[in-house]
DNA sequence: CGTCACACCTGCGAGC
DNA sequence: TGCTCGCAGGTGTGAC
């Protein structure tokens, strides 16, 4: 589910409902995801005020009146329900505001994961400390790749998927920018030619941005998010269409890399 | 350091 | 209907 537009437009819309909130009630329904919930998460959460939401890569963040900062990311299948009927299965985490809204984040797989961390230091953090630049911000550029794939001789996608080179790429996005870019999933890293990286940025970053306009490729509607496959899915251009037309004649094919599937072009893509 | 394989966990659709 | 298999948007670790 959650690349950074997913995670972007999911913060955007938790956002309606906790910026400014205060959180009356929280509860956990289990000790852990990947990792165990933070010890004092209930209880530095209880009755703190969310002073703003934010991403960095495909992390969410709630920023609190505690100094403290939520770190929330959705692994593979996590996504926040709002306003849910009933609490399920897998909604590990609920909050509750004072104005009533619930919002339960929910991740079947487990694979996400809550940190509480100092909001003074969160570059700090770990995890932050490693990350290449934001793909939307200004320091990721041609440059920047081409010092990053520099005597690399691993194949391009996989690298691009490495969240020290850039932060916030994932399966999906990657594909469709290497296909957008014309360069093959394959293709030697540090053997890209500096016209090729000139095309790849502003194919990441348009991809991106059309994503987050389209509000992301699987969460559809903030009011009661249920998983189904948000509108961007519908601008996938290679991405999950294995054996189907490219629009230059050719046909979608798909290969695997590190475990993970490849969908590209071998006819536009070089 | 770079590269690769694999582990983590559940659900779903396809095929039999 | 029910089983097994393969596959899924991510990350972290350990072996070479």
């Amino acid at each position: 589910m959650p690349e950074l537009p997913e995670v972007e437009t999911t913060v955007r819309g938790l956002a309606r409902y906790l910026d400014g909130a205060k959180i009356a009630r929280v509860s956990v329904n289990r000790p852990d995801l990947r990792r165990p919930f933070p010890p004092g998460l209930v209880q530095t959460l209880t009755g703190a005020t969310v002073t703003g939401l934010g991403r960095r890569a495909k992390y969410g963040l709630i920023h609190t009146d505690r100094d403290q900062t939520v770190v929330f990311h959705l692994g593979m299948s996590g996504r926040w329900r709002i306003e849910p009927d009933t609490i399920e299965k897998h909604d590990h985490l609920v909050l509750e505001t004072a104005a009533g809204h619930v919002l339960a984040l929910n991740d079947a797989r487990r694979f996400g994961s809550v940190d509480l961390v100092d909001s003074a230091a969160l570059d700090q953090w770990p995890p932050f400390a490693a990350l290449g630049p934001e793909p939307l911000g200004n320091d990721l550029t041609p440059r920047h790749l081409h010092q990053a794939f520099k005597d690399r001789i691993a194949p391009v996608k996989p690298l691009l998927l490495d969240q020290r080179i850039v932060a916030g790429l994932g399966n999906i996005y990657v594909c469709e920018a290497l296909f957008r870019a014309g360069i093959r999933p394959d293709k030697e890293a540090g053997k890209i030619s500096r016209p090729a990286l000139e095309r790849l940025v502003p194919a990441i970053k348009t991809v991106l941005a059309e994503s987050i306009e389209a509000g992301g490729s699987t969460i559809r509607d903030y009011a009661q998010p249920n998983g189904e496959l948000g509108y961007f899915a519908a601008s996938w251009r290679v991405y999950g269409r294995e054996g189907e037309p490219c629009a230059c004649g050719g046909t979608v094919a798909r290969f695997n890399q590190g475990g993970r599937s490849t969908f590209w072009c071998p006819k536009c893509q070089k």
